[in-house]
DNA sequence: GGATATTGCTCAGTGTACCGACAATTTGGC
DNA sequence: GCCAAATTGTCGGTACACTGAGCAATATCC
């Protein structure tokens, strides 16, 4: 290892080594790669309207259920509460959807698309599209469905690593002391 | 769309509508999930070592450059110089990396593994190669070789499109005005 | 019905990841 | 060798993503 002195030569000129394509072909660094081309490509698409990827899938969500709370979303969108607490904080803050206070459960809020958000859901949709196509855009056609499909069952597969798992109903939670 | 109506129904008991399955199936979508899943397994993996899947890359890239800047790292690992400042500044805080001056070019940093940072990066392997084989595990032995195929095709071929993309050599730039 | 446990959300802290702007420095044209 | 252009690293700002602590409200056990 350790093959070059770049102590003596000229900045970013850097070759790869062998030893940096054994970290460049692991499966971890190729899908933080992939996650950020992705979101590069969903923000260019969708310049026109300033809008993140995890922000439209929240958006999408909270228009398939109006007034749910933010718990429930965090399980169908797969983030911790944290980060769907901001998420929603800034979409409120553009006026895309509202946050009422839950009027059965007073610890919850209520989260309803406003008509900006349906507009703007609805005028995304040719961007959204594009996106995914760009993505898969360099394997060949026969190859894509075949890809689609072992993403899915690695992500469902591995559903239970995530931090933030998606779940379908409420968990087999709290056996008790 | 929209057919149910959270605000009478019970907190986080959800299911899972057919508008919210074509999100969850998008490309994009499933990508980011993977991409949080592998995260998540690579740092309880290295637990013992407290250290993040973009350090680990770092530590890998100066070890295998010693005395490399902070740009050309930019280009090994992909990442753009103010995630790089920062991931590196991390590292010298922990003493697994040093920071010099460039006696060079007086702009740059040259970056040099400790042997402290040698060590953890000789006794975080059996973990790294544990992540990588856990993340791909709930394939069938002989769907892995072609999901990573694939997956270094998509990422390279979307090279261009990433905010921070990979670079052999210098790039091309500045025809000057 | 009251003690206890659980849940929903927020806050502070850490880390990745990007952009645009900036000073210091180097480089290229002449 | 001088000056304009380009490059390096940093800083501030934004956004995702998670942990752990804490408060308020709800649910559960007896």
């Amino acid at each position: 290892m350790a093959r070059d002195r770049s102590t003596t030569t000229r900045n970013s000129e850097m070759q790869i080594s062998e030893d940096d394509s054994r970290l460049l072909a692991m499966p971890g660094h190729l899908i933080r790669r992939l996650q950020q081309i992705s979101f590069a490509l969903f923000v260019d698409q969708a310049k026109a309207f300033e809008i993140t990827p995890v922000q439209y899938a929240a958006m999408v969500a909270i228009n398939n259920h109006p007034g749910i709370d933010q718990t429930a979303l965090c399980n169908i969108v797969a983030l911790d509460r944290s980060t769907v607490g901001d998420v929603v904080s800034r979409l409120e803050k553009k006026r895309l959807i509202k946050r009422l206070n839950g009027s059965v459960d007073r610890r919850t809020k209520s989260l309803y698309i406003t008509p900006a958000g349906r507009k703007v859901i609805k005028d995304i949709e040719p961007a959204v599209q594009s996106t995914q196509r760009l993505i898969l855009a360099p394997l060949k056609a026969g190859e894509r469905g075949a890809f689609l499909r072992m993403l899915k069952e690695l992500v469902h597969l591995n559903n239970e690593h995530s931090r933030a798992p998606l779940r379908l109903t409420r968990a087999p939670q709290r056996p008790r002391a």
